[in-house]
DNA sequence: ACCCAGGATGTAA
DNA sequence: TTACATCATGGG
């Protein structure tokens, strides 16, 4: 085992809210707890700083890298991290999955002056994207139809532990996520089993395709934003909300706006002009509406705040009303 | 019991 | 093109 420290980056990183908000299921805590329970309003303002108080191995995450065990924490002012010795460089693969680049005060500067934009950003300072492997990503967000987060993550887990291959780390152990080719091979009843309903022979096809390459990431690398989002609609269980998605989470298109049900609610109580009828127009204009390029950015700020808050928690309730 | 959750698909107009 | 019905599953 390998391990480290690392400045935080501009902006600073809340793990907990970058890690269990919705944009990525493919990391646990360590320490247990469910994934995704976060009593959000209850978390305060700031961890109380009552160090001496908290254990010392509390607030680990972990995932998978190239086949090993990846460890992170927030810790003292640094990111901890530790790693199997199979995980090639841990801190280039924390760098570029947690977005530690992204200078979180700029994208706060080129953010729209908008009441619950405003509030958004002040309510999770440290909140950041994520660019997390293809794959996973793809899988993860054909589970997430119709889904809570919390259970997206209950998913995600069974299909790591039925399919993936254990990996032990600091007395944890986690599973890899199961390749294309084994959940190609899984059978559609053992995939219900793991309660992904409906969305069971979605995840089966899927596979089917990416195993056999006739599709790819790469159907989608290089293509500008709507044609991206078109070309992964491709494969079963995609359509546009989920390709956004994984454009946003994965494939660092940071103007897609998913249309969720928490943003379609922002954009009927809050920006009610930019409802045009049609995924397509809709996400042309609420993607306007929060600043073009860095649209995405600015949508997980949204959704996380109004997913954890309510839909009325923005200072400015709405010019509702007739 | 009813409604909702980071929706997609097949079918009919 | 748009409008529905249908699809699982668990929580409020």
């Amino acid at each position: 085992m390998r391990s480290g420290t690392l400045p935080l980056p501009p902006g600073g990183l809340d793990l907990t809210a970058t890690l269990e908000s919705g944009q990525t299921f493919l990391w646990e805590r360590v320490d247990g707890g469910t994934y995704g329970d976060v009593a959000w309003a209850e978390r305060a303002p700031a961890p109380a700083d009552d160090a001496p108080t908290a254990a010392p191995e509390t607030g680990w995450y972990a995932t998978t890298a190239s086949g090993g065990a990846l460890h992170a924490r927030v810790r003292d002012g640094r990111l901890e991290w530790r790693a199997s010795d199979g995980v090639a460089d841990p801190e280039a693969v924390l760098g570029r999955r947690l977005c530690l680049d992204d200078d979180l005060g700029a994208v706060a500067d080129a953010a729209p002056a908008d009441p619950v934009v405003d509030a958004a950003f002040a309510a999770t300072p440290g909140l950041r994207l994520v660019a997390e492997p293809f794959w996973p990503t793809l899988v993860s967000f054909i589970c997430s139809a119709q889904m809570r987060v919390e259970r997206i993550f209950a998913m995600c887990g069974a299909l790591r532990e039925r399919y993936g291959e254990p990996v032990t780390l600091a007395g944890h152990t986690t599973h890899t996520f199961p390749s294309s080719a084994d959940l190609a091979a899984a059978e559609e009843a053992d995939l219900r089993g793991l309660k992904l309903g409906y969305r069971a022979p979605y995840v089966r096809d899927t596979a089917a395709i990416v195993a056999d390459g006739e599709q790819s990431r790469d159907a989608a690398d290089g293509l500008p934003y709507e044609a991206a989002r078109e070309a992964l609609t491709a494969f079963v269980g995609v359509g546009e909300k989920v390709a956004d998605c994984v454009l946003l989470f994965s494939l660092c298109y940071r103007e897609a706006v998913p249309l969720d049900t928490w943003i379609r609610r922002a954009i009927a109580t809050y920006f009610p002009n930019c409802e045009r009828g049609s995924y397509a127009e809709t996400s042309r204009a609420i993607r306007d509406r929060l600043g073009g390029e860095l649209a995405g950015y600015v949508q997980t700020y949204v959704f996380h705040y109004l997913r954890t808050r309510g839909i009325d928690a923005a200072p400015v309730p709405a010019p509702a009303e007739e």
